[in-house]
DNA sequence: GGTCAATATTGATTTAGATCAAATAAGATT
DNA sequence: AATCTTATTTGATCTAAATCAATATTGACC
C-alpha cells in the first residue's frame, strides 16, 4: 500500500507541542513558550486512525478541531438529494473540523485516507483560552480566514477553468502543501483514488486520468499509479493559473 | 432602476446598534445592552455608498469587517490569469469582508449593486472587544465559521449541481436570505444582471436566462426582468436538492 | 420623446467533458 | 501463487451547456 505521509515522530517519546516537528505551522507557531504549555495542556495528543477510520460523520456533534501529524484524511458531504462528496483533502500540519463550528454539528464527514495521527483540540477549551492568549484568538481567526480565502478561491476554480487547469491546480497545490511540511514536492505520493479527485474537482475520474495523460504528453509530469512527479513547475504552474506557488489549503 | 433592497431606518435619527432593525441579525444578536454599548462604540455606523462604487477593491489592505444595513453588493476577483469573477453577493444583515482576515488584505473586491449603506468595524477594535466579551468572541467564530460551511456547500454545488439546479438553489438561497430580514421571499427583486448570477453559479448568462424560462414553463416561477415570483415552493426546493429552506450565505 | 448603451431573450451550432463500455493493472485475501 | 476486488486507463458515443449570432427590451441620458 502507498503510504504517502510519512509518519512524525516515530518514535514513542511523549509528543508535546514544543517537541512537535509540525508546530512552526500549526497553533503554536503564534506562541511564546509558557502559552505553548497551556496550549499542551488541553491538547489530546496523536490519536491514531486507520485506512477508511472515521474521525467523525457527518452531523456528528462538534466538540473538537483536529491537527493532522501524520498521514491523510478527506473530508465529503452528501446532500439530501444524494449528490456531491469529496470536498476537502487535510495533510499534516492542517486542521479539520472547522465545518462545525457554526452549527455545532458537522456537516461533513472525515475519512483517514491511510494510517494517520491526529491530535484533538477541544473546541470550548481552545476558545477559553484565546481569551486569555490574544496571539491565540489572532491566530485562529487567521486560520479561519485562511479556510474561507482558500474556500473562495476554489468556488473560483470550479466556475471558470477547464478540467486541464484544474488538474494542474491540484497538482501544484498539493505541491506546495506538501513542501510547507517537508515532504518533497516534486515526488507526489498521492493518498486518494482518481474517483476522490474527480469527486473534489467536479470532474469523472476518467477526465482526471486523461488530464494526467495529457499532462504526461506535453512531458510536464510523470505519473506512476498514485506516484506523480513533477517535471516541468513553470508550464503547469501557468496552466494552474498561478503567478506563482499557491498557499496552502483544504 | 430597480432598486430591491428597501433602505433600513431612513429617517435621519442617529442610529445605533440598540435601535438598528436588523441588531438581532448581527453582532449584537449575542450581546446584553451593556455589551451592544461597547460594541457600538466602535461601529462607523451608515456609511453610504453608490451603485457600482467599491466598498474595497482587489489587494486593498485590510482594516475592517462590513455589515450591510441596505442595498446589496457582490464580491468578484480576477485572477493571475484574468479567470474567475463574481463569487458572493451580501444583503442587509450579512458581513462583508472576511476575505482578508488571513492576509490581511482581501482578495476580492467589493462593488455596490445599488444605493447601499454598511456599517464598518474595525476588526483589531473587534478584536480587542472580543477578548473582553466571550459571548462576542464566540459570535464572530460562529460567523466564520457559517461563511465556511456556505463556502463548502457551494463547492459541492458547484461540483454536482446541473444548471437548473444550480439557478433553482440561487433561487431559494436568495429567497430565504431576504425572508431573514423581512423581505419578501416570494416576490425576488434581483440587484444583480444574468451575468452577474452566471459567473457566480460557473454557467454562462444565456444558460441563467434559458434555466428561468424553463423554470417559468414549469410554472414554478413568474419572470419579468428582474422580477421573480416564486410560485411553487416545494418543487423547486426539491429541486434546488433542499430538504427544506436552506440558511444564509454569501 | 428620442437616442444610446446595457441587458435579456431566443435560436443555431459547437464542444468539453460525461457516460458507457472494455481491457488492464494493482492490491488484498486465501 | 491464485483468486478476487478495486482502481486505472483507454476508446466510442452522447449530451449539457458554451459559444456564436441576432433581436428585443430596458433603463440612462440628452
Amino acid at each position: 500500500m502507498v503510504v504517502a505521509m510519512p509518519n512524525v515522530n516515530q518514535r514513542r517519546t511523549v509528543i508535546t507541542c514544543t517537541n512537535c516537528r509540525l508546530n512552526r505551522y500549526c497553533l503554536p507557531a503564534a506562541l511564546n513558550k509558557s502559552n505553548i504549555k497551556q496550549l499542551e495542556a488541553i491538547v489530546e495528543h496523536n490519536c491514531s486512525y486507520e485506512k477508511g477510520d472515521h474521525l467523525y460523520r457527518q452531523k456528528a456533534n462538534f466538540k473538537s478541531v483536529y491537527v493532522v501529524r501524520s498521514g491523510s484524511f478527506k473530508s465529503y458531504a452528501f446532500r439530501y438529494n444524494g449528490k456531491g462528496r469529496v470536498n476537502g483533502f487535510f495533510f499534516p500540519g492542517e486542521i479539520i473540523g472547522m465545518d462545525g463550528i457554526s452549527n455545532r454539528s458537522h456537516i461533513n464527514a472525515v475519512q483517514a485516507l491511510e494510517h494517520a495521527f491526529v491530535c484533538e483540540i477541544p473546541f470550548s477549551k481552545l476558545k477559553s483560552l484565546s481569551l486569555q492568549i490574544p496571539e491565540l484568538q489572532h491566530h485562529f481567526f487567521a486560520l479561519m480566514g485562511k479556510e474561507i480565502t482558500n474556500d473562495q478561491e476554489f468556488h473560483n476554480l470550479l466556475s471558470s477553468y477547464t478540467a486541464e487547469e484544474r488538474t494542474a491546480h491540484f497538482l501544484i497545490n498539493l505541491s506546495s502543501r506538501y513542501e510547507r511540511v517537508s515532504i518533497s514536492p516534486f515526488r507526489l505520493l498521492l493518498p486518494m483514488t482518481r474517483g476522490d479527485i474527480g469527486e473534489y474537482l467536479g470532474l469523472s475520474l476518467e477526465t482526471i486520468s486523461r488530464m494526467f495523460g495529457k499532462l504526461h504528453r506535453k512531458g510536464l509530469i510523470a505519473v506512476n499509479n498514485r506516484e506523480i512527479e513533477l517535471l516541468q513547475m513553470e508550464p503547469l504552474l501557468k496552466i494552474a493559473g498561478c503567478a506563482t506557488k499557491l498557499g496552502g489549503g483544504s
